[in-house]
DNA sequence: TGTACATCAGTGAACGCGCGTTCACTGATGTAC
DNA sequence: TGTACATCAGTGAACGCGCGTTCACTGATGTAC
């Protein structure tokens, strides 16, 4: 993980390793607060998706296309919360990326939930798995994209898998007339 | 990464660290031979789907359990992958994952392309983006399972998911009739 | 069958290296009178 | 307006630690005669 070492990072910002000691008390509070930064991104298009539209569908297409954004804007993103997170030794910080998880996760569950209700998402399938699908398209294109330098692009995976995404979680039929 | 680390590995084998170096040369021989490893149980899982059915979309879900089934029986193999290879800094390893990943994607959408032409699966999406979708309900489910020690299940997630995936790839109208 | 030797997996002490971190110090900036 | 002092971001040398790795050695096993 040299990449992530704090003399790689105290030099992409133009100081010295120790200058960064005058900021955080020690590297694992630079990795908290690059996750507490992520968790703010994440709920930053939370919100923002939901003021921008009331359908549900719309709301997930908004939430998948900026989610992929996030991703290709910030490389380190993944990085830190895959390599230093899900596979780290320390349970403490392990703790903080499933709880940011779950919650993201349980965030776009809610709207799944009011798209079944209001009857523009399928009701025979769990709001979490759809959520967890949802992911699916994300996740993987994100690790393409860094394995392959950047020559896979996320973007045009998200949209071929949107299309499909979308009619699967279509309800077969229109639960009233509008 | 001190789950890694040679010291950690020769203890779990119940060796001391030196004694390693009898059978690998450095520790970067040791995690290429586990992505040989995994390369193998991937190259298997797609020689035997093959051998036991000629139903793509049956293939392909086969394809899936036992995907998900060699995740949870070495949770060292998606640490090694990601960890030591999506984002490692070394640039000879990360080549190699990718064309692990590359390969794999590459003979699952081969599978895909079958049922497209047998009529079988829609033929109005390309067969990567199917079978980047089929990934997409395996990783996330991989990485919360780790995050939740075992609590997340993820042949569970993978029933349902497939599910509607399954549904998602079938063709609108049957191409011919048997 | 017994003796002499070769092979080789495993040991344990030691190494150099790079990491995260500390600490006395500098020097620019803001504040008080 | 000028002087004296406080504050604090940034510096650079030094540290202890754990890592991957080396190497002379041990001791069990197989082989030749």
């Amino acid at each position: 993980m040299k990449q992530l070492s704090v003399a790689r990072v105290a030099c992409e910002v133009g100081l010295v390793p120790s200058a960064l000691y005058r900021h955080y008390r020690s590297k694992d509070e630079m990795l908290d607060s690059v996750l507490d930064y992520i968790q703010g991104r994440l709920v930053n298009n939370l919100r923002e998706v939901c003021e921008e539209t009331e359908d549900a569908v719309e709301r997930i297409h908004r939430l998948l296309i900026r989610h992929l954004r996030l991703v290709k804007e910030s490389p380190a993103l993944p990085r830190v919360v895959f390599a230093q997170g899900v596979f780290s030794d320390d349970f403490r910080r392990r703790k903080k990326v499933y709880k940011l998880f779950s919650e993201y996760l349980g965030s776009l569950s809610s709207i799944v939930e009011i798209g079944q209700k209001e009857g523009r998402i399928r009701e025979d399938a769990r709001p979490e798995t759809i959520a967890l699908m949802l992911i699916g398209i994300v996740q993987p294109s994100a690790f393409l994209w860094h394995l392959s330098n950047g020559r896979f692009d996320p973007a045009g995976h998200g949209r071929k898998a949107w299309k499909l995404f979308a009619e699967m979680i279509r309800p077969k039929r229109a639960k009233w007339i509008k």
